[in-house]
DNA sequence: CTGAAAGCGCTAACAT
DNA sequence: ATGTTAGCGCTTTCAG
């Protein structure tokens, strides 16, 4: 029987009614050391009996963790941040923890702006995704926070700080080498931010599966739907090979499908296609999108969990689990785009073991 | 030349540089009322120079605000929820609060948790959009809450809150109209899950409008692309006339886009479709779908600036600037799979005014 | 094993 | 206009 309706129980009403102090009732629940078996009943009972919930506010202000994680991501409208986003959030929720999302709109100054915000809460721990790192001030900031940090999507060397990243060096050189296989006349990698850590390194990826092949390599900058169809444009051939396309991530993938669109050219019959980063209705596209998939929803989880094992007073699971890897590998899936037959059955492809995997219907 | 290099100012650090009271700084910090303008000046100085910012634990545990607003929302990756988060979070970033978001995954018992959750860290306010509200200790909770609650997607008429909603009757209304303007034999409504306030308005509006053209109408579930491959074969017609799909929402549509994919059949000479809900790539499929937009990023805005306006102490950026309209109009975009004339432009129109608009290529 | 008491940093009376 | 003081609800010494 609940006591009062509308009021909040507090701590010190548990105390009362089990009749023991208010320190006794604070040791009981948080690991329940010190405390006699008899007053620890009585507190579970008063607890239940109440419904009583720890302000979680005042247990921050004291010291001891908010229970809030925050997390910081260049966009939420973009799949792969919201997939993050979203596996990130379940592991707090387990956790009984909350998560705070900011959008970075990839600019230096919001994520340090955000991250003092974050502070001022009391936040526990802080996922990065994907920050460029230019600025001093963010850098250091960072490097000196009290807060364990874990990073998504690019390396944290800066500030010293472990990260998860997908192997993106072997995915665009399998990507690459792929797309050699179908003796392309040329294979064009194109990309929309090279600028970022993950394009450099599949540009890296591209270039050395090129160099391996003996082919030069043809490297695209694109930041338009326009951009896109000019470039194609460009590389429209005479020949019957058509040419092969490496899209450095989804959003060059979906340029290069507007202008394709726009043009009317045939894929893959004029462009064949191959991107890194699966998509929504990339399998429903004519022909469907091969891709370099990444484990999104792998990544996001790994980091939550890294960063609760970081985080004093959550400890993991089971302690000592392991240590969880930091490099993920993506699955290369074959669809049609890149010239293959199109088949019923996906082609499926992991970049460490190269094992050929054969997905259902 | 800030003081201390590793300690976090605090307010009272504040008080002793400019040489006043701590009960002056909170007051000039908070309005600034009844305080000298010498003093002022001092305290912004100090504030200045130590790089004080107030700590919002202690400020919400104090009763003030917290700076915190709670979204819970079905799930993160749907494309429809993250643009409503995103618009929310740009909202709360600007007014300088943070936007904690929690997936329920449609499920009221993880609503209910997580709004208990969401009030131990004191948020300030709430934006629920499409929860079912079945369960009566949740509207329980909900209605008798203290902090204010502002909908999107379903109106939230149980526990008395405002909502923002889009005019899914008139737009279903008017799609379906559009189609019965093509003289399709028949013209089929498919739902994926009927239950939701969303789809059951646009079942009205697609009723209405066959009714009003003296059709029958066909009404189809579905809740897999397999359901989805079932229900197209059923419909394939021997007459020349396609068929015409009323999808209701992005998924619906997209397993349609699927099964036509599996079954090879011709968009729009077998199955004409026009779906609620705009996607991205929807315009780069063959032929490009036509959809009900609905103004996604308007309904986030408008939900967070009436949310800021309900919570007390955030006084809205002009006051009285007017009431945020709780109805939002949804946009007809002709694109091609309804069996328009696939031209290079792109016809718009608007639920409310019917205006016919044309945008550029 | 337990309870009394001192804060965490801030705000809001209540004096002055 | 300004300073003093009493908490917000919890954790944590520190004596019993």
């Amino acid at each position: 029987m609940a006591r009062d309706p509308s009021r909040v129980p507090k701590l010190a009403d548990v105390a009362r009614a089990a009749k023991v102090g208010n320190a006794t009732v604070s040791r009981a629940l948080s690991g329940g050391k010190n405390v006699s078996s008899d007053a620890m009943k009585r507190i579970l009972d008063a607890v239940l009996d109440l419904g009583y919930q720890p302000n979680r506010v005042a247990q921050s202000l004291k010291g001891a963790s908010s229970g809030i994680v925050g997390m910081i991501v260049p966009s939420l409208s973009d799949m792969f941040f919201s997939k993050c986003a979203e596996a990130v959030e379940s592991v707090t929720r387990e956790r009984d923890a909350l998560l705070v999302l900011v959008a970075s709109h990839d600019q230096d100054t919001n994520v340090l702006s955000s991250f003092q915000r974050l502070l001022l809460h009391h936040i526990d721990g802080l996922i990065l995704v994907r920050s460029e790192l230019k600025n001093g001030a963010l850098i250091e900031g960072l490097r000196h926070s009290r807060v364990p940090i874990v990073g998504i999507d690019r390396p944290l060397s800066e500030i010293g700080c472990p990260s998860l990243v997908c192997e993106n060096f072997e995915g665009a050189r399998m990507a690459t080498e792929h797309l050699l296989a179908h003796n392309y006349k040329r294979i064009v990698s194109v990309q929309v931010k090279p600028e970022l850590y993950t394009m450099k390194e599949r540009l890296r990826g591209y270039r050395s599966a090129m160099a391996n092949g003996g082919k030069r390599p043809i490297e695209e900058i694109i930041g338009s739907r326009e951009d896109a169809v000019r470039m194609l444009k460009r590389h429209l051939v005479e020949g019957k090979l058509p040419v092969g396309l490496f899209a450095s991530n989804n959003l060059t993938a979906r340029y290069i499908c507007e202008a394709t669109h726009v043009l009317q050219v045939s894929i893959p019959r004029e462009f064949a296609i191959l991107s890194f980063d699966d998509f929504d209705l990339a399998d429903t596209l004519t022909p469907p999108m091969s891709v370099v998939q990444q484990p999104v929803e792998n990544l996001g989880r790994s980091a939550a969990e890294l960063l609760f094992q970081q985080m004093p007073g959550w400890m993991s699971r089971q302690a000592g689990e392991g240590a969880v890897p930091l490099q993920l590998s993506p699955q290369l899936v074959i669809r049609g785009s890149c010239g293959c037959h199109p088949q019923r059955r996906t082609r499926t492809m992991r970049a460490s073991s190269f094992s050929l995997v054969t997905t259902g219907d």
